[in-house]
DNA sequence: GATAATTCGTTGCAATTGCAACGAAGTCAA
DNA sequence: TTGACTTCGTTGCAATTGCAACGAATTATC
């Protein structure tokens, strides 16, 4: 196969790599709360995030998460929709919204973790040793492209 | 602040980091190819598999990229549009529709590489030393979730 | 052979998405 | 204070998305 193209080696493409896994791990773990309590990501990842940072505006998730601040304002009226946490104007900067978890919400949380951790578990163990090695490599990455 | 949750550590979830990191490179580099030559991320993706492993079925991509197979469909359809491609039904499987690159795809793709050999040269200088530690470890996670 | 089951690519459709525009609220500078 | 500028969250809209359904082709089972 003749080929005018510069030399590319596509499996090692970080960009490609990364998407690629980090689309199947949340793709496999998503169909396990979805079908049991009907969230989609976007909802999961607001839940959590208010769940574990307390109170915290659209735009603080929209930095955390790096989820487009109209995504995040329709997933949390959904969760809001649903009962699952609260919307109340900060009186100290009236722009703001700020989101907090109901007990319901708390509740489904606390039923949803227990997957988050044992996914986690599994791929801890997939990668022995190698999991540090990630981490910081990740750690790196998420600085050095800030 | 106190919580009926039980532990969790958002920041070391790897669902979620590799996520956020991924999202963040892709959008930082589409952002350059897009500006450049109207390419989405999905046309991009097809080019670069046509491109590098010869002729494909949309089958073919659907199964090395992750992508919804209705997804790489309709990218294959813009870029046969646009003269980058072309399609022709494959005759051992009538099935089968083999994607090949035009000398105008070849050419964009040859302007699009080099873009993506410097951002990649960019990333393994922030890794340094780490580079290697992080494909291990990708590789260890590709396999281990198949 | 017949026919049931599977695979492949496309398409219809409803839902989701990103982007821009907007109103409301806050900040800054004169 | 006033007016220009910025920030925040929501919403309108066009484009993209995933999923299911479909027709065509192939394979498997009888």
């Amino acid at each position: 196969m003749p080929s005018l193209l510069p030399d590319f080696d596509l499996d090692r493409y970080l960009p490609y790599r990364l998407t690629v896994i980090a689309a199947r791990l949340s793709a496999d773990l998503a169909r396990q709360y979805k079908v049991k309590h009907g969230i989609s990501i976007a909802e999961w990842r607001v839940l959590l995030n208010v769940g574990y940072s307390g109170d915290l505006s659209v735009r603080d998730i929209e930095k955390r998460v790096s989820l487009d601040k109209s995504k995040v304002s329709r997933a949390a009226s959904r969760l809001e929709g649903d009962g699952y946490l609260t919307k109340r104007v900060d009186e100290a900067d009236r722009r703001l919204v700020k989101l907090t978890l109901t007990d319901k919400g708390m509740g489904l949380l606390s039923d949803l973790i227990p997957l988050a951790v044992a996914y986690q578990a599994r791929l801890d163990q997939i990668l022995g040793p190698q999991a540090q090695a990630l981490e910081a490599a990740l750690d790196c990455l998420t600085k050095g492209t800030k």
